[in-house]
DNA sequence: AAAATTTGAGAAAACGTTTTCTCTTATTGA
DNA sequence: TCAATAAGAGAAAACGTTTTCTCAAATTTT
């Protein structure tokens, strides 16, 4: 022996039954036959002594290991926190567990949690990220075992999960134009992004070439900027809606407006992207925003992870989740004009 | 045969060597006796084909999974994160792999993920939550593995590691004091928790009893309303430094401050606690706040329940990590009076 | 040159399950 | 009453490792 086992096993069961470990295996698994006196006998007897039975020798035994791996690059867990609660939530019940893999940027550190969840016979990884457009520094392509790309840019012919970035802009415009909103202004990242990039498509294409688009960073200090080249000028010019790439520049962007007096929603109506609760809620008003949905996205990857591991076919291909508009104050229904 | 492995096993390798697993696995491990060049030849093959031991068959054999559980209740992951980015830092190299479990305040949960982590043979538990006079829903004693808690409140008897919440309250106010402040205010979260009320109690030892404590939500909203009560009088009992229990209040006093026309931190010193980058560094001027080192509790967690996991011995009861100071603007370094 | 020792490598058991196969005993049918 | 069948339960193999034990061949010692 080399290890020594505290645990109860099933042996220990079959003992105390006075059978065999065929049969205390086959009572509780409701299989082979069998009195069902004995039956019911060794299961409360399994039952009184505690007996669970040891995860890793049914996977040694059925090559699954009831197991995945979730590799990360974002830190701040933005992203991968709503996914992972979607993905726990879906797979809980199937009694698989996950194992968290943050990697940073860093490709020897990719590489071990990788090696070490394939030893540990994962069925499956799902890769995420903090970025659609960008990928890990890892290439897991030619995997013994399947892989989801959520939220992070897949492998070509891979399965890959992100939110729709048109249709989730789409949102936001509607909304600025359901409450009114005709003079419309989009501030928001680095045209680096594609999630960026998307989002300002969809602004050109339903807020006509004149609006404004304005490029920058992903932060508050971005939109306070935006607000002093959007606002300090004269009036007929300045917008009524913003539209903001995400809910730290729209927060920048309100309390801007704040600042000079401008009210939202009176004046101007702001909508954020991201639902980022700890900011959205936060910022006075509260923030209209788009919400990508990441925990059902979480959800799905993590079916479709169980589907690919338990044979089943999924078509590959890049598949976008729709987004929801989540109605704070920041861009509440009341309609202002018209 | 119940499964079909597609992965390449120890017979393979032994079949293409042409010796016995045995003599397969004891050149691979650097055991037994054998003739050098035999030893060579058999690792090479095995590279070529690419072999990887089965951590799961391993772990039968030895009882040791290399694999540890993470239970969380922190939702936000505003705690959660910087411990498993520890934990994970300090066990990689000992090829120990993170089952993460987010069991929010659910009890029912929490027992099926505690018994998921069991029957997987995890070799221990680290709990750890949202605040440290809080237990998680399910009762971890009593487990045939090791447990420890990290930033939340253990059993009696237990491993617990926390921040040293007076200690870093005294970092700030020193801090104050250094930078010339005298008359100190503390605004805070509610008195229902621990953290609080340590703080809170540094505060008033070291400000002197006269000083004021305003008890109130963790919210930038409550920061606000704080910056009304404490600036909106004369000038003679308004403050010149105020101490925040966390950064999300400072970054509500620093911006009602602002929006008085109060210069931080030229004529008030603000100091929050977290360092949440997120919300400390995006404060305009920056939070100097006070950094738990979350982190480095997440790997001195991690190196314990190896200990723990390995038999060696670990000395219980609550063991408290210093904090340190961050310093940005909001209370930098210049002296302002005296 | 015979005996003792060392070297090299394989067989088998073990870890804790599940499943297939086999075997004995009880029950049914003629 | 005897053969055919069903029921109940155990033995053994399998999953992929590691380690102990055994054994033959080669080498050293006397």
């Amino acid at each position: 022996m080399v290890g020594r086992s505290s645990r109860v096993t099933i042996h220990d069961v079959a003992k105390a039954a006075g059978v065999s470990v065929s049969t205390v295996s086959k009572a509780l698994n409701d299989t082979g036959r069998m009195a069902v006196e004995t039956r019911d006998r060794i299961k409360s007897i399994a039952a009184d002594v505690g007996f669970r039975p040891n995860a890793l020798a049914r996977s040694l035994l059925f090559n699954r290991s009831f197991t995945i791996g979730l590799l990360t690059n974002d830190t701040y867990g933005r992203f991968t926190l709503p996914l992972m609660a979607g993905i726990s939530e879906a797979l809980v019940d199937q009694g698989v567990s996950v194992f968290l893999c943050a990697i940073e940027d860093d490709p020897g550190l990719a590489k071990i949690h990788v090696d070490a969840m394939l030893d540990k016979q994962v069925d499956g990884i799902i890769a995420t990220g903090k970025r659609i457009d960008r990928s890990l520094p890892v290439d897991l392509a030619g995997l013994p075992v399947p892989v989801v790309y959520a939220y992070t840019a897949g492998a070509e012919g891979s399965v890959t999960l992100t939110a729709d970035d048109m249709q989730g802009a789409e949102l936001a415009i509607s909304r600025l134009h359901s409450v009114g909103r005709r003079k419309l202004a989009h501030v928001t990242g680095p045209e680096s992004f594609a999630s960026a990039t998307e989002r300002a498509d969809a602004f050109r294409r339903m807020a006509g070439a004149s609006a404004i688009i304005l490029h920058g960073e992903w932060t508050e200090a971005w939109g306070h900027q935006c607000v002093a080249t959007l606002f300090d000028r004269k009036g007929s010019d300045r917008p009524d809606g913003v539209f903001c790439g995400n809910d730290q520049i729209a927060r920048g962007v309100v309390d801007a407006l704040r600042e000079r007096g401008i009210r939202v929603p009176e004046d101007v109506s702001v909508v954020g992207f991201d639902n980022w609760e700890i900011v959205a809620a936060q910022t006075r008003p509260a923030l209209t925003t788009i919400d990508m949905n990441l925990k059902e996205l979480g959800r799905i990857a993590g079916l479709t992870i169980l589907d690919l591991a338990e044979g089943r076919a999924v078509t590959p291909g890049l598949r976008k989740l729709p987004c929801n508009l989540v109605v704070r104050q920041s861009c509440d229904g009341g309609r202002r004009e018209n």
